[in-house]
DNA sequence: CGCGGCCAATGACAGATGTCATGCCCGGAC
DNA sequence: GTCCGGGCATGACATCTGTCATTGGCCGCG
């Protein structure tokens, strides 16, 4: 019999996952959470074999969780769940110590084919995205590269970053320079386009 | 026993509604499809009693499917299933014909109690969404600025829109300075954003 | 018919943005 | 120790954006 913990912030996905797993004769779905930082306690409390996180979740996302899973309960094994494909999302779920990684529009066959070959300790990754990740490579921001993407991707003028991070508008103006040469893009909300798609921010 | 069809582009969700659903038992799911354009053809020909459709579809949305559905199968009901609640979403459901609309997050026995509802010939809305469409109101954007702001989420430049929608670059930026009025934005960026999120593109 | 709305375009202008060169400080690598 | 890269900042520059006034053509409506 494999344990399982579900986290998806969406009830009513996480229940109807819950109902398709459970028609698994070996599968039972002991714990469903809705936000990450509900994982580790619950996990704790019911000893699942195999938590289930998705990527996007309030207060605390799925690869935050994994982490801290992994390092509180390591005989749980983690497998990530996403709904976007993105590359830099699977170079973290790995490092997270996650042994899959499913996008939520493979088959859901898939799905309890790869519940049961991590519960053994294998590995599980989608092929598509394990090619696209190599091929996209790390990020290549730096840190605060990053912060000012971030706080660039709702749309605010430079002076309204610059204020936001305390930081002068011509460092701001340097940073987004730099981020829209290393992503090849032609203008700010272009390179934060690009960033998020490969998981990036 | 209410016949349903079920349209998702995401197969795992498919599957787990599927899953879901055939729990109850007066509920059995006839046809499964992965895109807007296959609803109509499947739908003649397995007549179900509700088709429960997502809205972001490949080919065709579910808002689209859904209306085409209405004209040539009235006898079959419409619940519109949504991960994201935009209030634009919710009005053009309504005009599609469509008696039901959910959002994910909604726990799942909503979803089967509406449709339940559905079947019966009753209306089921989110109220939380319905309150907020009714405070946003309708698009204040013309066809043309419309046009304009979707060719601009890209992240492209007022040269590159001009010239893929055949217009002088002036006339683009005209279009843009009134989008960003309409919508209370600050830039063009932040102006795609509200728009998206009100489900007026 | 005239009025108003939408669409397209032009010209002009202030201000924002993207780029570049340059400088300083720091910490890690060699 | 020196060297180098990241972070921060300044100043200068060309260009792009957003705004405004104005014009004209084209409907649809009273």
């Amino acid at each position: 019999m494999i344990r399982l913990l579900i986290a998806d912030d969406q009830a009513m996905i996480r229940g109807a996952f819950a109902a398709l797993l459970a028609l698994e004769p070996d599968f039972e779905v002991v714990a469903q959470v809705a936000t990450g930082d509900q994982v580790v306690p619950e996990a704790l409390r019911t000893r699942p074999d195999v938590a289930l996180l998705d990527v996007q979740m309030p207060s605390l996302d799925g690869l935050a969780a994994a982490s801290s899973l992994h390092e509180q309960l390591p005989a749980c094994r983690v497998v990530i769940l996403t709904t976007f494909g993105r590359p830099g999302y699977l170079r973290r779920a790995m490092e997270a110590g996650a042994l899959g990684f499913l996008v939520k529009d493979a088959p859901p066959e898939q799905l309890i084919d790869a519940i049961r070959r991590v519960h053994a300790g294998l590995r599980v990754v989608d092929p598509n995205l394990a090619a696209e990740t190599l091929s996209v490579g790390e990020s290549p921001l730096t840190g605060r590269e990053r912060d000012v993407l971030s706080a660039a991707v709702d749309g605010g003028t430079v002076a309204e970053i610059a204020g936001r991070l305390y930081l002068s508008e011509g460092t701001v103006r340097n940073h987004l320079s730099s981020v829209i040469g290393k992503t090849n893009a032609r203008t700010r909300a272009d390179a934060a386009r690009i960033a998020t798609r490969n998981g990036w921010l």
